[in-house]
Parts: C-alpha cells; sequence; structure tokens
DNA sequence: TCAAGACATCGACAACTGTCAATGTCTTTG
DNA sequence: CAAAGACATTGACAGTTGTCGATGTCTTGA
C-alpha cells in the first residue's frame, strides 16, 4: 500500500489561494472541490458540529448514532468521508473510535472561500 | 408563483452559528448543506473564480464558456446553480448576461465553518 | 475459549448530478 | 420583417451518492 494512500485525500491546507484572488487551476479548483463535498452534506455537517460540541473535542461512533438518527453504518461511512477529506481524525481506543476535529482544516477552507 | 421561490434557495447569511459552537439542527444543516454543494463543484469553483478575477467583478457567458472548457448549455447550468444559491447575482443587459458575486455570499458561508 | 459488543465493510438500490445535443426565447441589426 | 447571435431550457444518459440490512473483524471480559 502505497504511502500517499495514507494521507488526507485532499489537502486543502496547502491547495490554492482564495478563489477571489485569481482564476482557479482545473487541478485546485477538483482539489478544493473535494473537501467542500465532503462537508456537503446535512449528516456530515451534523456530525462534524457534534463532535466540536461534544467534551473533549471528540466523541466515538455509538456518541454519534442516536442524536443523528442515522443507521451504524451510515454514521460510519460518512465519519470516514470526513477523515479521507482531512477533516476528521480517527483514533482506536479500546473497542471505541473516537474522532476529532482536525485543527485548522474548517480554517483552511474558510480562508480559501474569502478574501483576506 | 409564491414570492419565496424568487429569493435565494439557501440564505446562508442568516443560517446558523458556526457549526463548531454548538450541534447543528436538521434544518439549519439542510441549509448551509445546499449552499455548500452549489459551490463544491470543480467547475462552478473556477466560474466564481473567474467572475471575481474578471474586469468589473462581473462577467457574461461568453467569458466564461472558452476558459471553462464546457458546453454552453452547462456553463448556463452551473451559472444557474450558483444564482439559486445566492452566490452569484444575474444582470441582464441587452443580449449578454453578467454574473457577479454577491458581496458577502461567500463570507457568510466561511464564516459559517470556522470559530469566530 | 466463547459470547458480547463496537465498529467497519459489502452489496444493493433509489435518488441525484454533470454533461451534451437539440431546441426555444429574446434582442439587436440589416 | 428576417437573420444572427447570446443565452436558457429540455431531454437523455452515464456516473455518483446516501441509505440500509447483512456480514465481517477485532477487542474485552467471563
Amino acid at each position: 500500500m502505497p504511502v500517499a494512500t495514507l494521507l488526507p485525500l485532499t489537502d486543502v491546507t496547502a491547495c490554492c489561494a482564495p478563489i477571489t484572488r485569481e482564476p482557479l487551476g482545473a487541478h485546485d479548483a477538483e482539489t478544493l472541490a473535494k473537501t467542500l463535498k465532503a462537508l456537503a452534506d446535512p449528516a456530515r455537517l451534523r456530525l462534524v458540529s457534534m463532535v466540536a460540541a461534544h467534551d473533549g473535542q471528540e466523541a466515538c461512533v455509538c456518541d454519534l448514532i442516536e442524536p443523528l438518527g442515522l443507521s451504524q453504518p451510515t454514521v460510519s461511512h460518512h465519519l470516514k468521508v470526513l477523515v479521507d477529506a482531512g477533516i476528521l481524525s480517527r483514533d482506536k481506543r479500546g473497542v471505541w473510535a473516537y474522532y476529532a476535529i482536525i485543527p485548522g482544516a474548517l480554517d483552511a477552507l474558510a480562508a480559501a472561500l474569502t478574501t483576506p
């Protein structure tokens, strides 16, 4: 398994200048779109905000299923999308998998959307 | 035709607190997701940045087709999605339709993603 | 070693999305 | 009025996505 696949699929942190500064190249647009797509879903937005608001800024899947109102496989799927996008981190401790927001990820995304 | 459909389909400006402050409600998540979905496409991201970087912060469809490399109907379609999401405005002058970024729209979106 | 439980993965299916060719609408100009 | 041109709309199609039930994997505790 190549190392690259262990890294976030989309690294928006070092992606591109704010989109209102200069025309976005095709490649940068693809990268930024992938990250935005990961966030552009009601269930995933709620997951991110639930994780952020949880005690210790982390939460396990079992904390998220019931308030979200979706099945366990679906919640796992959404969390995987967010991890692959570099928005959440996953830390397996014992039987539980704890998810947390990667510091700076959302800010980097926001920065790409605005004029500084 | 009810008046409501003339307004932006998603009004993220007055949508919700930053998603990292408190768990997002189902309705707010839906609203925010709709706006993000509008932006979460490479072609539309490039359109937004091309419009922003164009002379006078506005551009007509004919300015955008060739650099984007997509067909005219497809470009029109993407522009409509962005207008419906409240990100771009459309101003028809003569034969041309000029699109511009609605001031504050992207900033409101960015603000919803970060802790202030 | 076995049972229970937390989580991930798989397979399937309906719904949605991006794209284009063809066509329609409306404005300008000859 | 007729022709040309800018843009929107329609219809169709392939590809993607969100969801769930069923099943697999791994850890803990008896």
